[in-house]
RNA sequence: GCCUUCGUAGCACAAUGGAUAGUGCAGGACUCUUCUAAGGUCUUGAUGUAGGUUCGAUUCCUACCGAAGGCACCA
C-alpha cells in the first residue's frame, strides 16, 4: 500500500530529526492482526528508542506527530509499550474498494515477478503405479504456486516428470507377463505393481527375473515386452489425465525418465572430473561440499534418479528458456536434491541460480505412512469419489444446476483445502472424517460464502438495486480486509506459500459471514447500494483467491 | 554415529523478532416466521525442558528430551 510506504518515509525523516539515521526500507511496518488496533502498525519507536536515547513511548509521541497528517490516514494511536497504530480513512478504504470492482479479474494481480520465465514441475506420478493420495499434495501445492506466479506477472509453464522406466515398471510387467495379459486394463495395472513388488521382496528368483526384465525394458530387445510396455504406459497416462482435468491442472510439458536417462548419462560421462568412478559406479562426492556421496550411474551402466535429474534440467532448458525452474518434490528427497543441485552447479554452470526445489509433506493417516509398495493404498480417484458422495448427501436444498458437477467441485475443495491451509513442507495428517465433514475451516466453507455473494447479487439485481460505494459510510472490517488482498497475494508469491492466501480467505469469509448475519443487505434504504457493492467486492476477491488456490468456485450451491 | 527438518490447547493448523499467542474441530451454553443454518453468537483450553542474545523470543543461538527423513548403485 502506498500509504504504508509514505509512512515509512515520514518516520525515517522524523527519526533523523531526533538524531537517528534510518532508511525508510528498514522501518518496521506491518498489517495488524487485529483490526481493532488499526489497519497497520509500526514498532519503530521500540526498535529505535535506545538509539534515540528516549523512552519508547516518548519517541512514539514525537514520531506520531510526523505521520498524523498522511493522506488517507484518519488517525494514529500510540498503544502498549509504544506502538504506532494507523487507521485508514473511510475515503481511502472506499477508493480501495472501487479498485476491486473497476477491474474484477485483475484484482490481486501484481508485477512482483513480471517478465520472469518460470517452469514449475510438480505431481510427478509414475506410470504403471497408482496415482495415490500422496500425489495430490504436490499437485495442489504446485498448481497453486504456479497460479500465484502468474498473478504476480510471471510467464509460467507447468511440467510433469514421470518415471516411465525403472524397476517399478519391471515389477508390473513381470506380473502381467506371468498372467498372460496382452491388453491390460486399469484394474490389471492397479493389481500388477503391488503384486510384483511383493514378489520382488519375497521371492529371489522373481527378483532376478524382474531385474533382467528391467534391462529389456531399457534396451527394448523383446517385442512382447515392448508391446505390453507401450500399452500400459499409454493407459496409465490417459488415466492420469482424467484426474488432472478434475484437479484443474493443465501441463505444458511432459518429461519422462526414458528421455532424461540418456541425456543424463551423456552429461555425467562428459564430466569425469566432477563424476569420478568408484566401485564400478559413477558418483558425485558430496562430502567435499558438506553433503554425501550419491551414485549417478550404477555399475550396470544404468542412470539413477540423480543422473536423470541432470538430464531433466537439460531437457527443460531446451524446451523453455527459463529464468527459474522449481521442482516440487517430497520431503524425503530433500537430501538427495541438495546433492543433485550441487552437482548441477558444476556440470551445468549456465543454469546456476536458476534451479530450485521445494519439498512437500506426506498425506498420512493416523496409522502411518502411505505406501503403494505395500499395496494398502488409497488412490486419488477413490478419495475424490468418497468426498463426492458425501458432498451429494450434504447438498440438501441445493440450488446448483448440475449437482454432479457441484459434488465434484466440493470434493476437490475439501481435499485441496486440507493441503493448502498449512505451510508448504508440513505433513498433512489426513483425517477422513474431518475432511468429509466439511465444516468450519474448510474449502466448502469458502465456496459456500462465495455462492452466497452470488445469490445476493442476483437478488439485488431482481430488486433493481444498483451497486454503489458510499465514501461516507464508515469502513467496515470486511472492507478493511478486502483492500489487503493485493498485499497478501504479493507476499504469498514471494514466499511461495499458498497457505497465506488460504488463511486470508478464511478470515475474509468468516468476517463476511459475520457481517451478513448482522446486516440486512437489501434493506430497502439507500444504504443498500453500498452493501450490495461491498458484497460484490467480496465475491470478486473470493473468486480470485479461490482461483489462486486452484479450488473451483461454483456460482450456486 | 553424522547430517537435515520439526515439537504451539484433547485434535488439526496460524502467528514477515513485537502488543492480551490467532482460527477451526471436539466439549459446554445459545441462535432459522429474516437476503442460502455447509451460517452466526458466547464459552473452556496451549508455546517439549534448561540456559543465552534482545527493550521485547513461538520465532535467533547452545545443550538436552522427543518425532520424522536422509547417509552408494530405488525414486
Amino acid at each position: 500500500m502506498d500509504t504504508m510506504h509514505t509512512a515509512k518515509e515520514k518516520l525515517a525523516a522524523a527519526l533523523r530529526d531526533v538524531g537517528v539515521s534510518a532508511e525508510p526500507a528498514s522501518i518496521p511496518i506491518e498489517l495488524t492482526e487485529d483490526l481493532s488496533r488499526g489497519d497497520f502498525a509500526s514498532s519503530v519507536a521500540l526498535a529505535y528508542s535506545k538509539a534515540a536515547g528516549l523512552a519508547a513511548r516518548v519517541l512514539a509521541e514525537k514520531l506520531a506527530g510526523s505521520v498524523s497528517s498522511i493522506e488517507g490516514v484518519s488517525k494514529v494511536d500510540i498503544a502498549g509499550p509504544g506502538f504506532l497504530n494507523f487507521t485508514l480513512s473511510a475515503q481511502l478504504v472506499c477508493a480501495g474498494l472501487e479498485a476491486v470492482r473497476s477491474d474484477p479479474d485483475a484484482y490481486g494481480k501484481g508485477e512482483g515477478q513480471k517478465g520472469k520465465k518460470v517452469l514449475f514441475e510438480y505431481t510427478d506420478p509414475n506410470p504403471f503405479k497408482e496415482f495415490h493420495i500422496g500425489h495430490l499434495v504436490p499437485n495442489a501445492l504446485g498448481e497453486s504456486v504456479s497460479r500465484m506466479y502468474e498473478f504476480a506477472g510471471a510467464e509460467v509453464k507447468r511440467a510433469n516428470y514421470q518415471g516411465d522406466v525403472g524397476i517399478h515398471v519391471a515389477k508390473s510387467l513381470f506380473i502381467q507377463l506371468e498372467k498372460g495379459i496382452t491388453d491390460p486394463t486399469i484394474e490389471d495395472l492397479a493389481a500388477a505393481y503391488p503384486e510384483g513388488s511383493r514378489r520382488y521382496d519375497e521371492d529371489s528368483s522373481a527378483k532376478k527375473a524382474i531385474d533382467e526384465l528391467n534391462k529389456k525394458i531399457y534396451d527394448k530387445s523383446d517385442d512382447r515386452v515392448n508391446s505390453l510396455y507401450e500399452k500400459g504406459r499409454t493407459l496409465s497416462l490417459s488415466h492420469f489425465e482424467e484426474l488432472y482435468k478434475i484437479l484443474g491442472t493443465k501441463f505444458d510439458y511432459y518429461f519422462f525418465e526414458s528421455e532424461t536417462g540418456p541425456v543424463g548419462i551423456a552429461e555425467v560421462r562428459s564430466h569425469p572430473d566432477i563424476f569420478p568412478e568408484s566401485e564400478g559406479a559413477i558418483i558425485f562426492r558430496g562430502e567435499e561440499h558438506g553433503l554425501h556421496t550419491r551414485v549417478f550411474i550404477n555399475k550396470l551402466g544404468l542412470p539413477t534418479y540423480e543422473a536423470k535429474e541432470l538430464g531433466l534440467a537439460r531437457l527443460k532448458r531446451s524446451k523453455y528458456p527459463f529464468d527459474l525452474t522449481l521442482t516440487v518434490t517430497a520431503n524425503e528427497q530433500a537430501e538427495y536434491f541438495k546433492v543433485v543441485m550441487k552437482a548441477m552447479e558444476f556440470a551445468l554452470p549456465d543454469l546456476q541460480g536458476k534451479l530450485a526445489f521445494k519439498t512437500n509433506g506426506l498425506l498420512r493417516f493416523a496409522e502411518g505412512k502411505m505406501s503403494s509398495r505395500l499395496g494398502n493404498i488409497i488412490t486419488g480417484e477413490e478419495l475424490l469419489n468418497d468426498l463426492k458422495e458425501k458432498a451429494r448427501g450434504r447438498a440438501t436444498d441445493s440450488r446448483a444446476e448440475d449437482p454432479e458437477m457441484l459434488a465434484e467441485h466440493v470434493a476437490v475443495a475439501a481435499i485441496k483445502y486440507q493441503i493448502l491451509k498449512q505451510a508448504f513442507g508440513k505433513d498433512i495428517i489426513f483425517d477422513r472424517e474431518r475432511a468429509l465433514s466439511m465444516e468450519g475451516d474448510s474449502g466448502p466453507y469458502l465456496q459456500y460464502a462465495y455462492a452466497r455473494t452470488n445469490a445476493i447479487a442476483e437478488k439485488a439485481k431482481g430488486a433493481g438495486v444498483e451497486a454503489k460505494f458510499d465514501a461516507n459510510t464508515p469502513a467496515s472490517d470486511v472492507a478493511r480486509l478486502l483492500i489487503r488482498f493485493p498485499a497478501i497475494t504479493k507476499r504469498a508469491a514471494e514466499l511461495l506459500e499458498p497457505h497465506i492466501v488460504t488463511n486470508y480467505l478464511i478470515s475474509l469469509a468468516a468476517e463476511f459471514n459475520r457481517w451478513y448475519a448482522a446486516e440486512q443487505i437489501l434493506d430497502g434504504t439507500p444504504a443498500a447500494a453500498h452493501k450490495v457493492a461491498l458484497t460484490d467486492a467480496v465475491r470478486i476477491t473470493l473468486k480470485n483467491g479461490l482461483w489462486l488456490l486452484g479450488i473451483p468456485a461454483p456460482e450456486k450451491m
